[in-house]
This record gives C-alpha cells, sequence and structure tokens, in this order.
DNA sequence: ATATGTTACGTAATAATATAACACAAATAA
DNA sequence: TTATTTGTGTTATATTATTACGTAACATAT
C-alpha cells in the first residue's frame, strides 16, 4: 500500500504499457506512434505494433489520449479523472503543444445534440488548431510593433 | 450569369477540383483520398497529389471538411454558408456516415475559452463517434427484445 | 504580343502512419 | 491441470500523405 502514490500507479501496467506512458508523461508536447518507438529503441521496443498495442491499451485507461488531427498521443493531464467521454485540447501549429481542457457546458450541449437526434454517442473529440500565447508573443518580438 | 445556380458554383473550380467535389457531393458517406482516386481514375486521375490537391483547394473553400480521426473527407452539408472555423461531425461506426453540425453556443464557448487562455484559435474541428439512429434500430431487430 | 507572376498540373519516388497474420509466453481462473 | 485470456515479438504489408521536380495554363501589365 506504500506502492507508489503517483496518479498513474493505480492499475497495473505491463512493461511496453508503462515504458510508453512515463515517456508520454515526461514529454512536453504530443509525440507520434514512431516517434515514441525512437525514443524507446533502447528499452527493448523494437516494431510499430509493441507501440500501438501499448497505446491501445493506454487510451481504454484514459491515461493517454489521441489527437486525431495530428496522429499523435499524449498524456491526459488529468490522469486522476479519467475522463474519457469528451476531452478537448487546443493545439499549437508553431510549437506543437496542446493544451487540455474539459468543459461541462460543451459536454452537455453536445450529448443534448446527439439524444435529439437518436445518436448514440461513445467519444467525444474537440480540437481547436491554432496559436498558444506564448507563441504569439514570440512572434511579435520580430513585427517590432508598440 | 445564367451560368448555374448550383450552391457550389459561385467559385470557378479546375477540372479535377470539380471532379471530386462532385464525386463528394454524390457520395453519402466520407471517402478517402484514395477511394477518391480509385474512383476517378476513369476520369483521368491517376497519382495521389491530384486528388490531395484538390481536397486542399476545397477545404480552403469551405466546400470541404476533413474528418480527422477517420483520414476522410467529406462535402460540406451547408455549402451556402462555408463555415470554416467550426464543424462538428457526428460519425456512426456502424454505416460510415457522418452527419454535419452546427452550434453557436459551443462555438461560443469555446472562442470563450481560447481567448481567456490567450489562444489565437484558427480553426476547431468536433467529431462525435458513436452509433446513428438508423443502425441502432437495425441492431434491435437481431437482439429480439421487446 | 511578350514578359512576368501565380496557380495548377503530372509524374515518380518516398515518407509517415497503421494493421494483419503468425507463433509463443505469462497470468488468471476453472 | 487445463483452459482462457492477455500480452509479446517478429515479419510483412496496407494505408495515408508528402517531397521534389519540371511543365502548362492563365491573368495582367507593359
Amino acid at each position: 500500500m506504500k506502492e507508489v502514490a503517483m496518479a498513474t500507479a493505480e492499475v497495473k501496467l505491463t512493461k511496453n504499457q508503462r515504458l510508453v506512458l512515463d515517456l508520454l508523461c515526461a514529454s512536453d508536447a504530443p509525440m507520434s506512434a514512431y516517434s515514441i518507438l525512437d525514443q524507446l529503441r533502447t528499452e527493448g521496443l523494437r516494431a510499430p505494433l509493441q507501440v500501438y498495442r501499448a497505446l491501445d491499451k493506454l487510451i481504454g485507461l484514459g491515461l493517454v489520449h489521441r489527437l486525431e488531427s495530428m496522429n499523435a498521443f499524449v498524456a491526459c493531464a488529468h490522469p486522476a479523472c479519467h475522463a474519457v467521454e469528451m476531452v478537448g485540447f487546443a493545439i499549437c501549429e508553431t510549437c506543437g503543444k496542446a493544451l487540455e481542457f474539459a468543459d461541462n457546458d460543451v459536454a452537455e450541449i453536445l450529448s443534448g445534440w446527439a439524444s435529439a437526434n437518436g445518436f448514440d454517442a461513445k467519444s467525444t473529440s474537440i480540437e481547436i488548431k491554432g496559436t498558444c500565447a506564448s507563441c504569439q508573443e514570440k512572434s511579435e518580438d520580430s513585427s517590432g510593433a508598440e
């Protein structure tokens, strides 16, 4: 029961799943499956499938999310409450980082739309593309204005 | 000026762009780039790039949307008001069809989140995965219940 | 008309992402 | 133990997308 208080330690993960999750947690930006593979070659991973299988499991557990518009994967920012149903990301096209967010109002509106239309929703992904605050500041430096 | 009243005729499209758009409009479900290519071989298209270039242009015009989670493309259901900023789709995992929707409340909440977080949003995609009404009915047939 | 810039085209090659199929090992449960 | 499930490792292949190159079509300004 001393077992570590890490939010992600509740479930027993296999070696490969642990390697992938730890790498994603340590990364400050989403990673593609193949860059995960490259990083883990030293740990013994050799084939894409090893990564994809671990990712599938981790996504099922709500510990990892997939960014559909980028074919990339990111550790869930809220590892405590694995909300699998609705997740949102704001993805910066300049630095590649993704900010995870959750919004109950949006979730309710969308599930309202679904039931009004007889659609049985299993999962919802929201992805906003644009430029993050930090990258906007940087680009103002070059524009010389004010 | 007699020029056709088709909603999609406002802009002058090239032959390849027209072929791709017409095919997507005629399809009742989203299509992958390569299935578009296959369908248009008889029309003279030969290489993936020809399709991807046409798609890029059509997406820029708001006449076609990309379903990020499926690597597929679909003609815009509202060809009149080309809303590029925010589009939503409910995608049926059984029949593969996609229902397009728009919701101003959601759009406002999301753009509110963005400005509150200093994020400069360019485009937003919402994709709900699940089962459409029609496919639910069909599967009830087999479940015999009630 | 001719020059110039822009947009689109066609082709070949290749990169990047993802899955199928197979045989085997470890953990779990009956 | 036996059966069942779950995960593993490997090879091969399928699917999706882009790079790089050279050419053609079109607008428009001289």
